[in-house]
DNA sequence: AAATAATATTTCGTATACTATCTTGGTACT
DNA sequence: AGTACCAAGATAGTATACGAAATATTATTT
């Protein structure tokens, strides 16, 4: 890949610090590390979050750590107090979290729609693969359930947004998701705090009364319900069932501990 | 070495000079900078934009202009190339630019017909000024009149948005207008390459044919029905008008040359 | 003459050094 | 004893130097 003489001189100087390999473009790298850390709770909502720490922990200067945090604070992740620091953002307050709820309700039905309207069969197979392995997986998961269900969500509705054809629409819900994530792990930290369990326990227990609710898997139901309706090229059906989703989701929200 | 002594330079002339006016978190001003160049077209669309030479102009170091960079791809306004370098990016093509208006089809109405249900005095006051001084400003313009009008367009926009209470949807337009803003200045502009005149006549000319059209200033006659509608707290008929004004906007762009 | 390879130049990416500002803890004074 | 001010440490912001990669240019060979 490299040339020899170019990847001994790497070596030698990063050695000092890192013997990992070379990276591609630091930068981007860094910034899908400390995007990753906030959505894992391991910075958590409100928390200070300095530099050159990071700069340390990460065993990288500054400078890409800078253009990290810039790019963060754009997606609303981070914010920037001047000459203070940069801070995670604090969480979604119950009217946030219902705008954000609205705002879904405004797009994906469109969305769903003209995806039922638009897909072909690269879309069809897509689909059906995400739908397949969200099962399996989840039979597998063990602990990990509520993560599982958690990012084939993302991914569920990212792709119906993307099947739609409006990049705009897909881009925009990109930028919602990471909140709703950050929201769930925020229910699942209180519910955490209040009976005093171990977290693995906790966010089982926050899997089984999000997501399966009363009747059992609840979200993967209703996704198979859109994805029928969609796969049937049947626009209405589509919207009406991804209104239904979103609707009933944000109802099982206000069910989870306050 | 030349850019070496350049900036050795700068320094030493920042130095002596700028003990007074200590600017407030140098890195926020250029991203203002940067951001107005663009929308101003003094960046177009789709040029390189290496951040050595934008430091020596702005007479700032690169760091700065780095955080602005990284800013500015969040936004959009810029890509990213790795290890090739940034550039202003493209013009929204015919399809972005139709799925920005289903986009904003889907998310107006529904502002305006909510701005209409909670708004309140403030909201009222801040309408009817936005209203009044549109019309005032227009007929002092002079050959600044599209711009006058443009950036009328946003503010209404923008503020319809907001006072319908939903901070969400509210940022999300925010995204958005700036590349309407691009379109408009691209449509001007290419009015100016056909006809050859300078280009506050062209301006002036595109403003005759996007605004006024057949009718006469038939965006701010648009605005006014949506405002009355919202000042009559009447939803309904703030989300009809909303939506034909759209349409209609829609329209008017694909009147311009292609 | 054209194509390829090697070299040179440009420019991006990274690291570090330095300065200005904020936060803190402590002491003195009211 | 409480408040205010000052000093020291910490941290954000800025500048610059250096290394690496991609592109352009030139020269050599086929």
């Amino acid at each position: 890949m490299v040339v020899g003489t170019v990847a001994v001189k790497n070596v030698v100087i990063r050695n000092a610090q890192a013997k990992t390999p070379r990276r591609a473009v630091l930068s981007n790298e860094i910034y899908d590390i400390i995007k990753a850390m906030i959505l894992n709770y391991e910075i958590a909502p409100g928390l200070r979050v300095n530099i050159d720490s990071l700069a340390l922990q990460l065993e990288v200067s500054q400078t890409p750590v800078r253009e990290a945090l810039a790019r963060l604070v754009a997606d609303g992740l981070i914010l920037k107090e001047p000459l203070k620091g940069y801070k995670a953002t604090e969480l979604l307050s119950i009217k946030e979290f219902n705008d954000l709820f609205q705002f879904r309700l405004l797009i994906e039905p469109w969305a769903a729609e003209t995806a039922a309207k638009l897909i072909d069969n690269t879309g069809k197979t897509a689909l059906k693969a995400e739908m397949q392995s969200a099962k399996t997986a989840i039979k597998f998961a063990g602990d990990n359930q509520f993560e599982v269900l958690a990012e084939h969500d993302s991914r569920f509705h990212m792709l119906v947004s993307s099947i739609s054809g409006n990049q705009t629409i897909a881009d925009f819900y990109e930028r919602t998701h990471c909140h709703l994530h950050l929201f769930r792990l925020y229910m699942a930290n209180k519910l955490n705090r209040v009976t005093g369990e171990s977290h693995a326990e906790f966010v089982q227990e926050l899997f089984e009364q999000y997501y399966q609710g009363e009747s059992g898997q609840l979200a993967i139901k209703e996704h198979d319900v859109i994805t029928k309706a969609i796969l049937d090229k049947n626009p209405k059906a589509a919207k009406a069932a991804m209104h239904s989703h979103i609707e009933s989701s944000l109802k099982r929200f206000s069910l989870l501990p306050k």
